[in-house]
DNA sequence: CATCTATATCTGTATATACAGTTTTCGAGG
DNA sequence: CCTCGAAAACTGTATATACAGATATAGATG
């Protein structure tokens, strides 16, 4: 009745993975969201710019594929980012089905005024956490990524 | 240039703390959503039901610090549950700014339906990554919370 | 009792997320 | 060349999420 948040109780769904992945998501995203609130990003779009400036511009269907992303999200979270000419479509007619978004020479700009706070705010984490525990996590977050595909 | 998904790149945007728990939660929520599609619930109307169901009735604000949510959210997510009838308001004139919610019958119901599908699914997770891993990794969760807060 | 402040909730707005279904285009057969 | 099925992206719709600001009430202070 009031084992919600008790130890060793994984078939409680106070133990839900998905609601503790859900719950720790949350909480670690306010921390991103304001270390990158002065250059007007949130995590979420932090975590695209950082992809194609990273990767370079692909399609619509590999930065989906590439981010473990439905493609409609990437889609409307795109259309923010390209709205503020953030990121922006790259010819390249081959298929005409296939879109192709890069970054755009102001989106790198603000990508690299972001970077060094992200890199901040993901120092403070880990620094609090420890490396070899995010080590650990990390890697256990990539096996629950495989048990669920 | 190409390290988005290479290891020991703790300080690459492709190991964001924010992101792989995220990307993690979005994979995690799709089992969950499957199992518990033929009643009609989802991941996280599934949490708040069992919250309120293991817990008791109890206000906005309780219910939002025990599951470290905003409250505005977690309106809006009861109201959705509360047009199914699934959830409702308790009577309890001490303070009326205070409003407590708490299952109904039907609400209870629902959730007595939906808990051995969603005891299958955890199993399945947890039995392809191993109760050990999951204790490692929901040990590691609550320490980035800690962090995060 | 009147006021003032703190607390609990609710509203307006914006983004994140994805399922179901539609449109557009490509490539394979005929 | 025409058709047809597959592939890529887009639209409609609904929920999840939270910040900023509005509203309502409780409790303190004069």
């Amino acid at each position: 009745m009031t084992d919600w948040e008790q130890p060793l109780d994984a078939l409680q769904p106070g133990d839900c993975v998905s609601y503790r992945l859900r719950r720790a998501a949350r909480v670690a995203a306010k921390v991103f969201d304001a270390a990158l609130k002065p250059v007007g990003l949130r995590n979420t779009q932090f975590t695209l710019l950082a992809a194609l400036a990273s990767e370079g511009a692909m399609s619509i269907g590999e930065l989906a594929a590439l981010l473990a992303t439905d493609a409609t999200t990437l889609n409307r979270n795109l259309e923010v980012l390209a709205q503020r000419g953030l990121v922006g479509d790259v010819d390249e007619d081959e298929d005409l089905r296939v879109r192709v978004v890069g970054v755009t020479k102001e989106g790198r700009a603000l990508y690299r005024k972001a970077l060094p706070r992200w890199r901040k705010a993901q120092q403070q984490v880990l620094g609090d956490l420890g490396l070899g525990a995010w080590g650990l996590v990390r890697q256990g977050l990539r096996e629950i990524e495989r048990a669920c595909a």
